[in-house]
This record gives C-alpha cells, sequence and structure tokens, in this order.
DNA sequence: TTTGACCGAGTTGTCGACAATCTTTGCGCT
DNA sequence: AGCGCAAAGATTGTCGACAACTCGGTCAAA
C-alpha cells in the first residue's frame, strides 16, 4: 500500500505470508482456474519460494476453504458453487444483521459522520454513473466494512471480512457478476443509515437483514432465468 | 492394509493432521496453560514428529485463533479473555438464530423426532442429578449441535462447529465453569423444540436469540460478582 | 550509575533431499 | 478387444541441516 516499488520484500516478513497473501488474491482474482489442479513444485517457483513456506500457506487457504486438499493427490483451487453461494448469504444475513445492530449502539458519532458522508458520495457518483454494475458493487463492499467495523466487535468482523467476504468475490469473478440493483440497494442502504444514527438496533438490523435476503433472492431469481 | 496394531498410522493420513488434532485437543482442554509460550522443537519432539508437519498443524491453529504467532519470535497458546468470550456469544446468537430458523424450515422429520428423544433423555438425566453443571454442559453441547446440523446449511456448521465452539470449550476449562442454570435452560430448549416441530421459523430464531442472550447475560452477571 | 552497542546462545525461517503414496502406462491374460 | 495387474513416473509427505533473526547478558563509555 505505502511502498510502491518492491514493496512485496519488507511489507511482509516471512515468505509463507507472502505466499499466502499473493495466492489468495491470484485465487480470489480467477487467475488460477477454479476447480483446477495444481501442483506444490509449480506454485512454489511461482511465487519464488521453496515448498515449506508454500505448504503453510496452503494449509492456511484450506482452514479459508480457498483450496481443497486431500491427501497424497493434491490440491485443487476451490470453485464456490451456486448452492453454497446461498447457504453464505444466510450466514451473511445473520452475521451483518448482529453487526447493524451492535453498530447502531456502538459507532462513535465521527464513525456515523464518515459512513453518511460515504453515502453522500456514492449518492453523487451513482448520479454520474447511472446503472454501472461494478462500482457499486465496490461501494457497497465500502458500505458495509463500515458498518462491521463499526460493530465494535473483532470476532465478528473477523468471520466476515476474514472469510466470507473472500469466497463472495470469488463468485463474482467466476460468474460475470449477476445482475444487481444499485438504485434500489441505495435506498436500502440510506435508511440502514438513518437506523444506526438514530441508535436504533432493532431497526437497523431488521432492514439489514432484509436488505441481504433481497440481494439473495436477486441472485435465487437470477439463476433461476439463467438455468 | 491390516495392521490391527499401530492404527494410529491409519486414523488420520498425514502426521500434520495428527498433530493438529492432538494439539488443538491439548489445547482446548487447557493441557497446555493458555497464554505460555512454547517451542516448536518441543511441541514436535512431544508429538513424535518433526518441525515441518508441526509448523502446518501451527498456521491451521493459527487461522481458528488457537494458538498467536509473531514472526521470529514464537508462538503462544491463545487465552481467551473474557471480552473476547462476550464478543463470540454476540456471534453465536446471530449464527444460532438462524441456524434455529433454518432447522425449523429444514429438519427432516426423523431429526425433529431425535431431537425431541434427546430432549426426553436430558429430562430422565436431569431429575437424577439435579443441578450437576458439567453434564448440563455436554448435554446442551449435543442439543446445539444437533440443531446446527439441522439447519442443513454446511457454511453456518462449519462456522458454529469448526470454530466458535472450540474456542468457548476452551475457556469453560480456563476459568472453572461459570455458574450456568440446568433446569431454566432445559425448559427454553424444550419451547425452541417445539417451535421447531410447529415449523414456526421466526419463533425459533427468536427463542434460540433469547436463550443464548440469557447465557451471555449470566455470563456477565457472573463476572461482575467476581470481580 | 546509566546508557548504548556488541556479542553469543537459542529459536524460528527456509531449503534441498529422501521416502511414501498415488496415477498412469503398458504388458499379459482371458 | 477388454480387463486386470504391475512397474514406472510423478507428486506429495517428511526429515535433517543451514541461514536469519531475536533476545538476554556483558562490557565500555559518558
Amino acid at each position: 500500500m505505502f511502498n510502491p516499488e518492491f514493496d512485496d520484500i519488507k511489507t511482509l516478513r516471512t515468505a509463507a505470508d507472502r505466499v499466502f497473501e499473493s495466492l489468495q488474491d491470484a485465487i480470489v482474482r480467477g487467475e488460477i482456474p477454479p476447480g483446477s489442479r495444481v501442483g506444490e513444485t509449480e506454485l512454489a517457483v511461482r511465487f519464488g519460494t521453496s515448498r515449506g513456506p508454500l505448504r503453510e500457506a496452503l494449509r492456511r487457504l484450506e482452514s479459508r476453504h480457498l483450496v481443497e486438499r486431500t491427501p497424497h493427490v493434491g490440491i485443487r483451487i476451490a470453485s464456490l458453487g451456486y448452492a453454497a453461494l446461498i447457504e453464505i448469504y444466510y450466514v451473511r444475513e445473520a452475521l451483518e444483521g448482529m453487526a447493524a445492530r451492535l453498530a447502531a449502539l456502538h459507532m462513535t458519532d465521527t464513525e456515523v459522520a464518515g459512513l453518511k458522508a460515504l453515502l453522500a458520495a456514492h449518492e453523487q457518483d451513482e448520479a454520474l454513473k447511472a446503472d454501472t454494475a461494478y462500482f457499486q458493487q465496490e461501494g457497497d463492499l465500502d458500505f458495509h466494512y463500515r458498518i462491521i467495523q463499526g460493530s465494535h466487535n473483532a470476532a465478528l468482523a473477523e468471520m466476515l471480512i476474514g472469510e466470507l467476504y473472500h469466497r463472495i468475490r470469488m463468485y463474482r469473478y467466476q460468474v460475470s457478476a449477476y445482475a444487481n440493483r444499485p438504485q434500489k440497494a441505495f435506498a436500502e442502504h440510506q435508511r440502514i443509515v438513518e437506523a444506526i444514527e438514530a441508535r436504533d438496533g432493532d431497526l437497523a438490523e431488521m432492514l439489514m437483514r432484509r436488505h441481504l435476503s433481497s440481494a439473495r433472492q436477486n441472485i435465487e431469481k437470477h439463476q433461476k432465468e439463467h438455468a
């Protein structure tokens, strides 16, 4: 982030950590085809290290469900199917609903102000970009990130950001971005922020759960039409 | 293929997997003091393997927050503090609430029957054992396990059983079992099962959330009294 | 006395080589 | 021709050794 050149050498201390981040990024972005088999030696030379650190990185990626490993056979890049994505959305609904509730209770005033500013910026950009799906996805991510952080619950944040979001993003790269609904989502975001600003935990949780439930149903609808 | 003795070679395929399970068990049970520093060589000889597989196991335990690692310094056994436990209970409330909802919708009739049978067995044992806390803990665990499995949501189950429960159990071994409330908890269990049997997802989720919220408040109360 | 650097012991990080296992290929048999 | 088995090849699992780093102690200088 801060060292434009040669940052990969110093930013991450050990080779295992470096490989972990690089490989995770490559998987999430779809640079390595999901479901494909990859050899350890192949990956080791690709990331310029030995098999030892690589295997440590693989064990961590296995914990995050980004690679699947069968002993003595090898590893394959995880492929998030439709059914698994729907499962994750139910988990997301539960966790982010709780996050919104806790955010309403625990967010500082400055955090709330920042959230409102973010929303205002989205309104500007959306007015410009109309229905550009991809941008809204990124903005959507920022919005949810802030609320999760605003819950001030590290365990909750770690589960959502550290585990689920990578898998969801992988799916988005995998299938070419299902139809989303920027303008409708934006309105829902606005009401969620209003509830947080009013410190109404019950309402914030309910609105967030509806928001994510709608997103899930939208995916389900999209799947039915294209199947 | 047939070696009756030395079966520990067969039970878990690789040494890394064996160490992972053994070490996780040792940590959760408190055999290794929480917060203590342990050397890699020391652990390697303890589990009869080399440092390679051990380090792979450590990386997985790190993902599960059972050990903390700082590069070039070493690893220390995780110690779940009071604040972290409360955080986890909020996550649990969200996830198991959703699990109860999904269980009400997706559990098969035989699964529901099994759940009712389990509850009946608890009633018998509880009548005998009165207020024995530890037993209720185990029975409590079984009860929650079944509902989580009954949700038929693998992602949800993995998060709860694969991650959170280990940490909670570690806390139970750490502080000598906070006061629980077997008879009250049992009544709450019963009502949850009734809601599931009636296929009332809304009610099941609400009751489960109240159940876990009460448990959390009980811990908080216990903490205030003993601090 | 205190501060600072230096040095050595011990631990972690990394690597290459060897052993164990799976997969594939090719041969022989029915 | 098809099937089964066996050997070869390739890949993963494991180990021991060396390099890099951290931490504690020691000594010298202000």
